[in-house]
RNA sequence: GGAGGGGUCGCAUAGUGGACUAGUGCGUUAGUCUUGAAAACUAAUGUGGGCGCAAGCCUACCGCGAGUUCGAAUCUCGCCCCCUCCGCCA
């Protein structure tokens, strides 16, 4: 959410900004609306201060009169006032967030830069197997019955596969741990405000499953729940930078993709995810630093893992409305013969702060809106996609990461009898 | 789910239709006193919005939303949350 205030004296970059991340908002009509809320409202105020001096004074016949009159009057301005406002907050929850000066403008993925890469591609001397075929081999993967159960891409872990997961997930928790961020288990049913304000409503409401309760939702994301942890509060410039790891099963629709990614375990309605997110101050430079630490935590986890991987910086095209910056890692995954996307780095600057209204006060005294950033650690069953296919053995089985070997109990995963 | 109690400016409390422009205590900040500290004293100390060069002025907010009234923290209705007990339950 950008303010009034910045859109009326930043208007031709407001508007260029719309261009580059494919959006559309009418820029007019929002600083129109902002003149006619204003007028509406001293109008009001005037009114309301002729009311309260009124009530101050001993009553009298005509006062009783005025008083009546300045009531009805209000009425009519307060609801002028009132839908005024409504629009003007419609339109401006529809204005993207303005990305930083070193994010290439591109129109979609092509115009992402690949950053860096690390780790070297498998090469098998045998066909390599997709995680589909080894999950069946290896007994850890049910689709047939996931789906059965579940519905269209729903699946099972099992045996190792589950062990797996969880180890993975508990290895990325404790890493984080380690590193001074603030563990969470974080909740997945959400009320609506969380979603608006971390930026994923109102775009994207057609991705999340609503409950039938009147406000609930299943987060796809604890960034949702985890970004309004402080909604509404006002913090101290001292307790920033506030760094948390969260974990929370994570739930997506995926409306629109129906034919894409349809077999195995990379687009799931359901997934479970560490996730990073950190709630700083209103500094880019500070927000800068601490984004590569987030980078580099998840890069960490992929190191230790030996998996390799690619770093893109996105292009404005192919970034989300809330974001300023943008990296995205790609996993080697063999049987897609590409790198396939586990982790997303992102400022998000105060966007969705302003919606949450979470600020903090300055050592001056003054107050200002925190900024958000937030990264994926680790997001299972997906990354077991790379885990399995990277590690496979010429038999079938899989070697399982060293880092993993205390947590999971075994290091490899032999073919099922 | 049922019964009862509660939600007031960081915390604790007062306030049951007009000076509430929300009192008091604690906390916090600054000052006085002190070699320093403590104590004491004095003052300041919520959030959003508008007007104004500024000092400052105005306005809204007493869990949330409607309503009654010339006037609502206070009365009415609906909702939310918290506490205690009962029921159910991992």
């Amino acid at each position: 959410m950008l303010s009034v205030d910045y859109i009326r004296n930043n208007k031709e970059e407001v508007i260029r900004v719309l261009k580059n991340k494919k959006r559309e908002a009418d820029v007019d009509k929002i600083l129109e609306l902002d003149r006619q809320k204003n007028e509406s409202l001293l109008l009001i105020q005037k009114l309301r201060e002729e009311r309260n001096i009124l009530s101050k004074k001993t009553i009298t016949q005509e006062g009783k009169e005025r008083g009546k009159k300045i009531k009805q009057e209000l009425k009519i301005h307060e609801e002028e006032l009132k839908s005024t406002e409504e629009q003007l907050s419609q339109l401006i929850s529809y204005i993207p967030n303005i990305p930083l000066e070193e994010v290439p403008i591109g129109a979609d993925a092509s115009g992402n830069i690949v950053k860096h890469a690390w780790g070297n591609l498998p090469k098998f001397d045998f066909a390599p197997l997709s995680h589909i075929e080894l999950g069946k081999k290896l007994d850890i993967i049910d689709t047939e019955r996931g789906t059965k159960t579940s519905g269209f891409r729903g699946y099972f872990l099992k045996n190792q596969g589950a062990v797996l997961h969880i180890s993975l997930m508990f290895y990325a928790f404790q890493k984080l741990i380690q590193k001074g961020f603030i563990p969470l288990i974080a909740p997945s049913i959400v009320k609506g405000f969380t979603l608006f304000g971390s930026g994923q409503f109102p775009w994207g409401k057609d991705e999340v499953y609503k409950l039938n309760d009147d406000d609930a939702y299943l987060a796809g994301t604890s960034e949702a729940p985890v970004s309004a942890y402080f909604s509404g509060e006002i913090l101290s410039e001292d307790e920033l930078p506030k760094k948390f790891t969260a974990f929370s099963p994570c739930f997506r629709k995926e409306a629109g993709s129906y034919g894409k990614d349809t077999k195995g375990l990379y687009r799931v309605h359901e997934f479970w995810k560490i996730e990073q997110i950190i709630i700083a101050k209103n500094d880019v430079n500070q927000a800068r630093i601490l984004h590569e630490e987030l980078q580099k935590n998840a890069e960490e986890l992929l190191q230790d893992l030996g998996l390799p991987y690619q770093v893109l910086l996105m292009c404005t095209g192919d970034m989300g409305e809330p974001q300023i910056k943008k990296y995205d890692i790609e996993t080697w995954m063999p049987s897609r013969n590409s790198y396939g996307e586990t982790m997303s780095n992102s400022i998000m600057g105060d966007f969705q702060t302003r919606r949450l209204n979470i600020k903090y006060r300055k050592r001056d005294g003054s107050k200002e809106y925190c900024f958000t950033l937030n990264n994926t650690a680790l997001a299972s069953p997906r990354i077991l996609i790379a885990l399995l296919e990277n590690f496979q053995e010429k038999d079938g089985s899989v070697r399982i990461p060293k880092v993993l070997h205390t947590l999971t109990g075994f290091d490899k995963i032999p073919v099922a009898k």
